[in-house]
DNA sequence: TAGATTGTTAATCGATTAACAATC
DNA sequence: TAGATTGTTAATCGATTAACAATC
């Protein structure tokens, strides 16, 4: 794996798509795929495939295309799907209980260990396997086990107060649910923010275009 | 509006966000703004926020810059916002009532019309200011009242099923959150994915990067 | 008028595609 | 061996940035 750093992030960006498509083959049982097969599901052409890959290493053989079983490893490397992230869930309204109950962490490599909320009618609840802790001690626990990143799906009002508290204690990673920008200083502290605005945005431009 | 048809879809994906921007500066009661402080807001530089504009119209005025409120009206022009689309909402599990209670569907232009679900113990009880409606009941409300979208929230075992019956009955555009990729045959219903594994791949691959 | 800032053209940069030698 | 398919180099295409005349 690691060849040449700088990714592009238009090529970072297509590595999900290529592992849940990978993941698929490999789960049908699937023992080689061509980047030819692999353009075709994804709509892509077969050279970017092969380009892509190639920023990461030489995952394939010629004249035989890609192990899917290696192929899903490398990708998962590449990800950091195999390197066992921890994560907590902060806020068990129904946003989080959706994603505590339905959303596949695993899939991803994560492992979700515990769930705070500050509502004392759900704290004691068990949410799936989890009982739902009180947020009070989210800075014990943090120091205690020192989670890899945090799910914040707490009201729009705490997040900055929550996101602070998260960074000072050492998360490494938010998953930002929550419509406020975090501006967090320390750069080493990774945001993903989940805009779900923009998407639903993206529809209605898309169902606009044709009818004008 | 309109101006130059074939958009970029690098432009379009950064319309949502200059819309969210300029929102907030009419919010704050800014009268004008020009490229440049908007550059420095989104990270951007002041002539690719012109050129994105300049594909759609000519919105500014040499020597001054934007007028915001125009500024916002034409975005809104652009992505439909002003167009009065309305939504129904398919599967009131935790992750829809999260998005009855806290999306805000109004700021995207979108009126929530009516929930459905199919679970006995939920039909009829009331979230946010909806009633739960009758999963039986949705193809005639379809032919009834014509939504223009639909969000689909629906367990993924029957999510192609769903998407079947609204496509069937008139329905423009799908906000899928379901992990299935719907295939709908019919291209002129616009189907939006919220694909939360990969954003979470995202923030694993940014918190691995460093470390290796 | 002088200063500011647009819209647009031209220049640069980067990403995608095509082609092909290497080789399984 | 012959056919298939890789990884990579070169060619093309598109997107971003820089420059500047137009003009408010």
């Amino acid at each position: 794996m690691k060849k040449n750093m700088n990714i592009s992030s238009a090529v970072i960006l297509r590595m999900p798509r290529y592992y849940r498509c990978i993941d698929e083959l490999y789960r049908d049982n699937c023992i080689r795929v061509s980047s030819g097969t692999l353009a075709q599901r994804l709509g892509l052409t077969a050279s970017q495939i092969r380009q892509d890959f190639s920023c990461f290493g030489e995952f394939g053989q010629q004249g035989y295309g890609y192990n899917v079983k290696k192929l899903r490893y490398e990708i998962q490397e590449i990800l950091g799907i195999n390197n066992n992230y921890t994560a907590i869930l902060v806020g068990c309204g129904h946003l989080g209980h959706a994603l505590i109950n339905n959303f596949d962490f695993e899939k991803c490599g994560f492992t979700l260990t515990a769930v705070f909320d500050a509502d004392e009618t759900i704290i004691g609840t068990t949410i799936g396997n989890y009982q739902v802790r009180h947020g009070k001690d989210l800075d014990f626990y943090l120091e205690s086990f020192q989670p890899d990143t945090a799910v914040l799906t707490v009201p729009g009002d705490v997040a900055h107060e929550v996101a602070e508290r998260l960074a000072q204690h050492g998360i490494r990673g938010i998953w930002n649910y929550t419509n406020c920008d975090l501006h967090i200083s320390n750069p080493d502290i990774k945001v993903e923010n989940v805009v779900l605005i923009d998407s639903l945005l993206n529809l209605s431009y898309k169902i606009s275009e044709k009818s004008e």
